[in-house]
DNA sequence: CAAAACTGAAAGTATTACTATTATATTTGC
DNA sequence: GCAAATATAATAGTAATACTTTCAGTTTTG
């Protein structure tokens, strides 16, 4: 579905030195940084290996972003900022809170296949990105601080969205918060499983996360 | 509770050059590294600063563990191995399949707060780091080969434990896997989030993980 | 008691994750 | 249209990391 051919996700500007956004390089920076640690990971990701892949210097792109663990912050906000959007713009029009419940989990938990929002981020790329690297920006020992400084906020926004949800079709539900955060994660974990160590999950080609994770629910509902 | 004063859990040989168990200097790396990795996080651990924590030679460390990370997937063999011969011991006199399945997840969720079972391994810290740490371990580029060559073995044991446990009890639900990895898996993040991102967990010093798993269970065996 | 194994000390290498400086190119504001 | 400001590139440099190698001394063991 083509919500609009131009979104703009807004990040914490704490994310970046200068806005990548604002130029040429800066948008470079983002759409070669997606697809450059989805091919070799983030631990061997540097930013002289994207300044070679993009013929600019490596200088150069500490003019944007101060570290890569801050590149990717600045990435996995983008995610879920326009996963929140997605969320809102796409169950505002139900009515009943089940379904509308079915509906948002069926959007945080589905694998994304197409890329159709923006120009310079390819939002399937950076889907697996998220599954591989998401877990291990809060799994930190400067994470205290880094949530002072509202880096995880528009995660936890998104989280909360969910648990308004399920307060409003179950509100006696006594572990609403630690079930949207175990759903979004744990499908996460679930897609992770199923492409490297499928022998301790059922999902598959014709079962999906979204499956399992709907199947929950409606036992929950009960 | 007290297992026994001594307890051996073996390792995949695969990830160490030389047995830690079979000197003063791999039991006191083994020891030590937990301390460490618990201080100053894996990140920034390495076997120059162990060395000089426990009056060794970086080259000697080198000898027993090829780097960190095989030492850090040693350490969370070692913690699934002990998990699973508790998850062993003290269910096996329990035959009922719900109370079975119930004591299962109190002890593979809960908090470990004591340091009982061997002399250098102190389980508490370990526990800290296996929620800090664990998920790391594979979420890897290198996740398939590792796999293969059976460096998650006693963790995938565990899992299908408990798989067995959720089958006994509801032979008809379809995703006993992905419920097994799922609450496995989650109550690590319950237990991070309740330390570190309190705003979207319900878990705390009066509700812990094991409660909402325990919780959950019970709704889906209905 | 000699050989083998273990440990420690020191030095060396390639890479990483930056920082600093200077030069050049581009943009913009008047 | 031009000066000033800004952006980018090129180069060099630093401290730390993640090892490897060599060699010497010490301990274990057959």
């Amino acid at each position: 579905m083509e919500l609009l051919s131009q979104i703009v996700i807004s990040v914490n500007p704490k994310l970046y030195v200068k806005n990548p956004e604002t130029s040429e390089l800066g948008r470079k920076i983002i759409q070669q940084s997606i697809l450059l640690i989805d091919e070799i990971g983030f631990e061997a990701f540097t930013f002289k290996k994207l300044g070679e892949r993009i013929g600019s210097n490596e200088s150069s792109l500490y003019r944007y972003f101060e570290n890569k663990h801050k590149l990717l912050l600045y990435l996995t906000s983008w995610y879920w900022g326009w996963m929140e959007y997605r969320m809102v713009f796409e169950t505002n029009n139900i009515s009943d809170p089940k379904q509308q419940l079915l509906k948002a989990i069926e959007i945080l938990t589905e694998k994304i296949k197409d890329d159709t929002s923006t120009q310079h981020i390819n939002e399937a790329v950076l889907n697996n990105i998220i599954i591989f690297e998401f877990t291990k920006t809060f799994l930190t020992k400067e994470v205290d601080q880094e949530n002072r400084e509202g880096f995880f906020i528009i995660y936890k926004k998104v989280i909360n969205r969910l648990v308004l949800m399920i307060q409003a079709a179950k509100p006696e539900y006594p572990f609403a918060k630690s079930l949207a955060s175990s759903i979004v994660e744990g499908s996460l974990h679930q897609h992770f499983l199923k492409d490297h160590l499928k022998t301790i999950t059922d999902c598959n080609d014709t079962q999906s996360p979204t499956h399992f994770y709907q199947h929950l629910i409606e036992q929950i509902l009960k």
